[in-house]
DNA sequence: GCACTTGCGACATTATATGTCGCAAAAAAG
DNA sequence: CTTTTTTGCGACATATAATGTCGCAAGTGC
């Protein structure tokens, strides 16, 4: 069956087997992929295309400390089949801009390899005109970015690993309360990813509940011999709306009512809250809007309110605007007290 | 020179020569480039490789209405060429949901062969064992998501083009203001990307100063036959210092000192404000901390603070401690007039 | 120590890639 | 409208590269 499907396919096809660096694969493991793929291939053939057309052509290595020869690409090399066009390598640099305050730094390195790309061949294309786009392009994130926890590189390969595939995991933890460190066995169900923190949702082996771990705080992570625990029917957007990061959800949309200054008028005109947004100018006021709109019961979109402090006055739903009110009592408590004492 | 320095790399030269789909490349064009890459090729050796070679093997299309036939890849073919692991694979899904509510859809769009790719691998990954992953990742957005500013797609990769190739362009925008469209030709100096809407910062053609235009505003954008205006020493982060997003910047770093409850220190235990920040317990109180930190003299760290509400207690700088007290104070004042007026 | 695997040089054979030529159809130029 | 140029394509001969086979040496595992 080994149709001349031609010779480049199957190279295509080798290079496409062969992982980045950190991974690596033997001489006969490629030849057997290869021959499920239909590639049906003498082993001799296969030694020398690697060895003398890829690893001459691209950045590949090669371990021959034990003799099934292990072959790897080089750790940052990257190569777009169609290439990259200059609109996609300005998103991918806007995108690496907010990603860098989002997800911890390993995690974005994970993604460099197409980072770099785009830098790359933005650099070639300013080469010869100067353009300088570096100095040209930038994205502002949308609230104060907190410095990312630091994430261990082999505990992210490890532990997203084990989630997709479905593996228990051995941890060694460092407690919040505690300090102290502790081994586990974990059934991964989940992973979720807020502001700058990363989460796995897991049951510790032998229990029934689902705990959450700082990806920051797993010292050590490694698979585990012990068969996974399935919890059915595990919905991360469940678990969420359950209020287990303090996001809490109601269970339909409310209809907000606020009065709002001009730039928030602005603002939500083009940005809007939600598709089903009115704004109406109020008469006889100085700039300020009606807004009516169907957000959900959630803490983000309180949150949105009180961010804009004195821009907006929330008239409904009810608790919004007590809870607002109460907030803003309890600060002015603070400073209140702070500057009898004080001065 | 026609080196036989393989047809693989002659190959592979050629699929990354061959643009994505919008784009096209004519025959004769292609050798040429070809040849600056070192390719001495007959003509008819490759107009084989396209019609014989390449089009059977990859998503190849080919535009034949015109003699020079123009060549293509399908809009959403992506090949990585050391494939996707699964870590950048998981890393591409979270980093595409945190986009979604970043940066207006059809620039995330220009990246969807990418994160097509991530789901397809993730999706192959699941097939034998129903991980379902779709149900397993999440990413929290920072803040509230607004719902990001359309934007033309031709528009956005014609912009994107301008500024990088520093061209000028003739545009039709829609101003905020009159609500009358109007025709510009615009020198385009940089882009600002912010929450959900994305800026093009640039001179009108005949005037010096800068301007900001909204991108999902711009109604047509087509490159200009106008010698591009260069503004000397632009930096797109003195400008945003300068003010100019509402982002004004004080010169130097300040030293912030509060008291944070409980939660707060948690948070920033694990996701810093800074790299010198120290915290520590108070004593007397029911779980508050003493914060110390550099932080920059920006809106959004004040932005930061306020939203906190009750959970922390500023003293230091001053001036932000009277801005929150004043800010505390207007929300109360609106909702003390309002249900006294109301109610 | 022994069977087994793996890498590699050499060689013959097959398959493939490449340039050349001629023709036809389509653009471009006049 | 005609002429010239460009482009695509089938055919063919030839050079070139790719592939399987064999033998040997060196490592690996029992």
């Amino acid at each position: 069956m080994s149709e001349p499907r031609d010779t480049l396919f199957r190279y295509l096809t080798m290079l496409q087997l062969i992982p980045r660096f950190p991974g690596r694969i033997a001489t006969p493991v490629l030849k057997e992929k290869l021959a499920e793929r239909g590639f049906n291939i003498d082993t001799r053939s296969l030694q020398r295309d690697l060895s003398q057309k890829l690893s001459t052509q691209f950045p590949i290595g090669c371990d021959d400390s034990q003799k099934p020869y292990r072959w790897y690409f080089d750790r940052d090399f990257q190569c777009q089949l169609p290439a990259l066009d200059v609109p996609s390598a300005l998103t991918l640099v806007l995108a690496e801009e907010y990603l860098k305050g989002l997800l911890p730094p390993v995690v974005v390195g994970q993604l460099s390899p197409h980072f770099t790309d785009a830098r790359k061949l933005l650099d070639d294309m300013s080469a010869n005109g100067l353009s300088q786009w570096a100095r040209k392009v930038r994205a502002i994130p949308n609230g104060k970015a907190l410095i990312p926890a630091e994430i261990n590189e082999a505990t992210w390969q490890t532990i997203s690993q084990a989630l997709l595939e479905q593996k228990a995991v051995d941890v060694i933890y460092l407690s919040r309360t505690s300090h102290s460190e502790k081994a586990f066995t974990l059934h991964p169900q989940g992973i979720v990813s807020r502001h700058s923190a990363t989460y796995l949702l897991a049951h510790v082996d032998g229990f029934k509940d689902l705990r959450q771990f700082a990806l920051h705080r797993v010292k050590q992570a490694t698979l585990s011999q012990q068969p996974w625990q399935e919890q059915h029917d595990f919905d991360v957007d469940e678990y969420i709306k359950g209020g287990a990061f303090g996001y809490r959800q109601g269970p339909s949309d409310v209809v907000l009512e606020a009065d709002i200054a001009k730039p928030v008028a602005w603002l939500l005109q083009e940005t809007p809250l939600s598709d089903t947004q009115s704004i109406e100018a109020l008469p006889d006021t100085d700039g300020w809007y009606r807004l009516t709109a169907h957000v959900p019961d959630d803490q983000q979109t309180l949150w949105w309110l009180m961010g804009m402090g004195p821009n907006i006055k929330v008239t409904a739903p009810h608790a919004w605007r007590e809870t607002i009110k109460t907030n803003a009592e309890q600060m002015l408590a603070h400073y209140a007290i702070e500057s009898s004492s004080s001065s």
